[in-house]
DNA sequence: CCCGGAACCTGAAGGC
DNA sequence: TGCCTTCAGGTTCCGG
């Protein structure tokens, strides 16, 4: 599942392979995955494009074009973006096919056809629906405090919400919690200070640290070359490690479900009360 | 605004 | 072997 480590990867392992060059062709072996303008609208405005740049907002990709049009992509749970050469057969589930002026081509591929495509003029629509990006610098503690002040959701919840902070799923969500020792089901607002500051910390730690190892290859996810990354390789809890044993306290890791999305962690060491 | 649940989608996995 | 059901989860929509 492409989350915040996962898209910033793919955002800095494309870069160096589109940056510079044209867009001479898109092919869409499935139109469904443009979102925006007409498929018609979208081809005349996309060919002879420069790529200028991509940047990440939470988990899309915002790819800059020489004409000022941005081509929003957003991977949701299967897509991948993979390097190819013109000549190269596109891999199985290739949804769609941008071809540039270096034979160069990107391999949207997508098992579950979830992920989309939109030429938009500005971000400003998904923007809006984006919360602080974790990473940054103006994420504080004191920023985390007061988005959580009343909130009666489990935290689990809200760490899965985009619009209260950007670019983390499911898994990273009990990564983080296992993390800061916070049991999923407590509410936002019934963090204490120091949880809050554990929270902020683990965040932080758990997102560089994946970005660190390229992404967590666990389902359908690579790197644009092809390769995995190896975040997975480091996760205490998350994704399908129910049942095996806690690192810390040597107990068994258990599996709920908070808002219908499986949750893994340690009752022991996550517990309900504090 | 806040919260929770269901729908969207397709292939993999498991039961029988 | 094959049919059927269940599950996976990012986002969006809807109802309270």
């Amino acid at each position: 599942m492409p989350e915040l480590p996962e898209v910033e990867t793919v955002k800095n392992e494309l870069l160096p392979y589109v940056v510079g060059h044209r867009i001479t062709g898109v092919t869409l072996v499935w139109e469904g995955i443009v979102k925006e303008p007409s498929v018609k609208e979208f081809h005349s405005r996309i060919i002879g494009q420069e790529i200028t740049g991509i940047t990440r907002h939470g988990k899309y990709l915002v790819v800059s074009l020489s004409s000022g049009d941005l081509l929003i992509i957003h991977l949701r749970m299967t897509g991948s973006l993979i390097v190819g050469q013109d000549s190269s057969e596109p891999p199985k589930y290739t949804r769609a096919i941008i071809h540039l002026d270096n034979k160069t081509n990107i391999f949207f591929r997508d098992q579950r056809k979830f992920g989309i495509m939109r030429l938009v003029r500005d971000t400003k629509d998904i923007d809006n629906k984006l919360g602080p990006e974790p990473l940054e610098a103006s994420f504080t503690p004191a920023v985390l405090t007061e988005r959580l002040a009343k909130r009666t959701a489990p935290i689990k919840a809200l760490l899965l919400d985009q619009k209260f902070i950007a670019g983390i799923g499911n898994m990273y969500a009990d990564e983080v919690l296992y993390e800061a020792r916070i049991h999923p089901q407590r509410t936002g607002g019934s963090l204490s200070r120091e949880e809050v500051k554990r929270l902020h910390k683990a965040i932080q730690r758990i997102l560089w640290a994946a970005i660190d190892n390229k992404g967590a290859s666990v389902d359908t996810y690579f790197r644009p070359d092809g390769t995995e990354g190896t975040a997975h390789f480091q996760f205490k809890v998350a994704h399908g490690l129910g049942g095996k044993t806690c690192p810390v306290c040597g107990g068994p890791i258990e599996r709920i479900t908070v808002r219908n999305r499986g949750t893994y962690f340690c009752p022991k060491c996550q517990p309900e009360k504090v």
